[in-house]
DNA sequence: TACACTAATTATAACGATTATAATGTAAGA
DNA sequence: TCTTACATTATAATCGTTATAATTAGTGTA
């Protein structure tokens, strides 16, 4: 599956004239492996034990590259620093907002929105952006066992 | 209108004992008035001529109180430097990627998807968050014509 | 395979938004 | 009026991100 992924996404760098470069290559392996929505700084340091050379300057390139490429996404909330996603299908993310927790969560389109929205403002409406703010199950109990 | 905006929230921040200070009269006075959706700076340069000595983490300071009083909502999108919204009734907001320009947006509540959310994550789902991208009028007809 | 050209990486400095700190000022109650 | 706690100011510090210049390394071509 992931390996599809990691393909696809080299195609896709290829064909537009982008180098595979060893950290590259390592960036999109992360991104695709890791179950959390990484920071830069993760990245670094996740990736500084394999390329104890690497600059952050390199990981906010690649990220600038892979986005402009489509393949991943920004995440900007409210904490201080960014948080990237690998593009897959399309999905929306809940989050915890004790421990920060992001989870994937699937909803058909909500083209609607979008029509009505380009309709009453008169935009070329090009996509849309939702987050569902919430509390964990772990952090639920966990408050639940502090009382 | 905007009178009993401005009524309502010196209210409500007097009923959580926060001081009324004239530099905060000013700052809420300014977002309830102000269409757009203002960045701390924004503020600060808006009240400079009238605080000549107000600083910036003035600014900051109260936005925060505000915050916390449910007064004001924090926008974080992709660039530098959050934007301030003063609440009134629930909307969205559609934002233009080539002049930033947001507009509001009312939409009837997408309680479902929170509802869907909480049943498939597990998590006790508190609020959510929709914005819309695109292109405004302006920008679309200013394109055009460089065509 | 070797060469040349261009893009990518590195190291470092710069930037800019936000926050922390300490000193000063001010509102409100005893 | 005095006191106490909260606000503001001025300034420095922090931290994420971007810019710059020098070096390194891919890739197409001979």
């Amino acid at each position: 599956m992931s390996e599809v992924h990691l393909k696809d996404a080299l195609e896709t760098l290829k064909s537009t004239g982008v180098r595979i470069t060893p950290q590259r290559h390592a960036i999109l392996e992360f991104m695709i492996h890791s179950t959390m929505h990484p920071t830069a700084d993760d990245i670094y340091r996740a990736l500084e034990k394999t390329f104890p050379n690497m600059s952050v300057a390199t990981v906010y390139n690649n990220l600038r590259v892979f986005k402009s490429a489509g393949l991943v996404k920004e995440l900007t909330y409210g904490d201080s620093s960014s948080r990237f996603d690998f593009v897959t299908n399309d999905h929306y993310h809940v989050i915890c907002n004790d421990c920060g927790k992001i989870v994937d969560f699937h909803y058909p389109g909500l083209d609607e929105v979008e029509h009505l929205a380009s309709h009453v403002t008169g935009f070329q409406v090009d996509y849309h952006r939702l987050e569902i703010y919430g509390t964990c199950q772990q952090c639920l109990s966990k408050s639940a066992q502090a009382q």
